[in-house]
RNA sequence: GGAGAGGUGCCGGAGUGGCCGAACGGGCCGGUUUUGAAAACCGGUGACCUUCACGGGUCCGUGGGUUCGAAUCCCACCCUCUCCGCCA
């Protein structure tokens, strides 16, 4: 099944013309340079009156060196923008299809409920219990933005410390990361080329708000040989998450499904060149996740997702849809990713093996702990009681102080 | 934001046009000595790309430029430190 990756299908099969070329032409210019070395060696034991002739002929040379090395150049940018946009070969085993509709549920979890009562949705749960104001959260920023108060904000950050706690209890290590990255995190990450429209750009600076931890996370050890005992690397980050949502127009405009602006605690991996090691780390992260919305008492299901909408980097993704009542269905609440070296390629992020040898590129793994407010979404709808009411997991108890949150309204 | 200083190998730190991939010191590795260790002494010690190999190339913050030749000269940028201002 790995075949793909066992080196029958080395970068040998897609080497393009460029490539070729620029190989052609790096020869030439190194051997041209090594030419220049030579004659300026030798011209500092040749006496003043004899120099003329290599003078001259230094000269000329480095007129075509500099014509080479500017082709050189020009080809090899050229290939590398081309290779920027290779999308990695998905895992043989993901399923084939178009798009989200033939993703393949694998399995589910927890009762889908049946309410006795008319149940509202969580825009006008929230708004009930004067947890959630939209209205005033657009007048401050737009449409899909939002205000959380009182009890919502305390939610949310229940939310999010009890993710937190989750993974520092399976060993992971909490980062607090810049948010606001460069242009080569966003790169060496995958998000660019190509996800650009999608994303907060702060020109003046030349810096972008990413779309989610993962970007800083796993651009920490960019450019850095690591030592194989040092791997794996495994964090944490928590930190608002920004996307500009371009093209989305009225695509789940109502609450708080898809916003600007959220919250997520992010759990990434940074391990060996290993492909079984690779996935083994991402069921045990899918795992984590899994257990996390098992502790919130949320049903959900896992899906394997298949070629049509797996991003250009990801060999496989297993999303966690939860339910949500409003929407009579599963929506995404986490995505557990496996790059392969795609990512850790882009960055130059290696390590030297243990038993020697030349660096070889790390696996990188992400997957999503807890995102909000999406996650209070099933949150709200799944405990709300006929009379307004909404019970919350016992699990948060501790981080809320509380899990009744009572509609001021009832009788 | 204003003024100044600086960015060199694992670390400290020399080096202001060819003899510099880079002195010297520390560290690290190996050896001698020692019952063992420490100390002392001797030797070794950068990374990456390419090549079956020989070899070749790149790298002294980054990117340009000058020159036959740049760690060294020029320009731009980035980063760090100190002082002042401001600030969560």
């Amino acid at each position: 099944m790995r075949a793909i990756w066992s080196g029958d299908c080395k970068l040998e099969n897609l080497k393009s013309e460029a490539d070729a070329t620029y190989r052609r032409l790096l020869c030439d210019v190194e051997e041209r340079r090594a030419e220049a070395k030579r004659r300026s060696q030798e011209m500092k034991d040749i006496a003043a009156d004899e120099r003329v002739a290599l003078l001259e002929e230094g000269r000329r040379a480095k007129q075509e060196l500099k014509g080479l090395e500017a082709e050189a150049s020009k080809v090899q940018s050229a290939l590398q923008a081309g290779l920027l946009t290779l999308p990695m070969p998905p895992d043989p085993e993901v399923p084939e299809g178009s798009d989200d509709s033939q993703n393949v549920e694998l399995r589910t979890w927890g009762e889908v409920p049946d309410f006795s009562f008319d149940a509202k949705d969580h825009v006008s749960l929230g708004a009930d219990l004067g947890i959630l104001d939209i209205p005033r959260g657009v007048k401050l920023a737009g449409s899909r933005n939002y205000l959380l108060l009182g009890d919502g904000a305390r939610l949310e950050q229940a939310v999010l410390r009890f993710a937190v706690a989750h993974m520092t209890a399976k060993g992971f290590d909490l980062a607090s990361v810049p948010i606001l990255v460069n242009h080569a995190c966003m790169e060496g990450t995958g998000y660019f080329p190509g996800g650009e429209e999608q994303t907060y750009a702060v020109p003046k600076d030349d810096l972008f708000l990413s779309g989610t931890s993962e970007v800083p996370l796993t651009a920490i050890h960019s450019g850095e040989t690591l030592e194989e005992s040092d791997l794996p690397v495994r964090r944490i980050a928590l930190s608002p998450c920004f996307r500009r949502e371009a093209g989305t127009y009225g695509k789940e405009a109502h609450g708080l499904y898809r916003v600007h602006q959220f919250w997520k605690v992010e759990q990434m991996v940074i391990g060996p060149n290993d492909e079984d090691w690779s996935i083994e780390e991402q069921g045990k992260m899918l795992a984590h996740a899994e257990e996390f919305v098992q502790a919130l008492e949320i049903p959900y299901r896992v899906v394997d997702v298949c070629t049509g909408d797996l991003g250009q980097g990801q060999v496989r993704k297993f999303d966690i849809e939860a339910w949500m009542p409003s929407r009579g269905s599963w929506g995404e609440t986490h995505s557990a990713s496996r790059f392969h070296d795609f990512q850790a390629r882009r960055l130059n992020l290696r390590y030297k093996p243990s038993g020697g040898g030349k660096p070889r590129f790390c696996h990188t793994l992400n997957n999503t702990v807890a995102a909000t407010p999406r996650l209070l979404i099933p949150l709200l709808e799944l405990g709300q009681q006929s009379n307004g009411d909404v019970v919350l997991p016992e699990a948060l108890e501790s981080f809320m102080g509380k899990v009744l949150l009572e509609n001021p309204a009832k009788g």
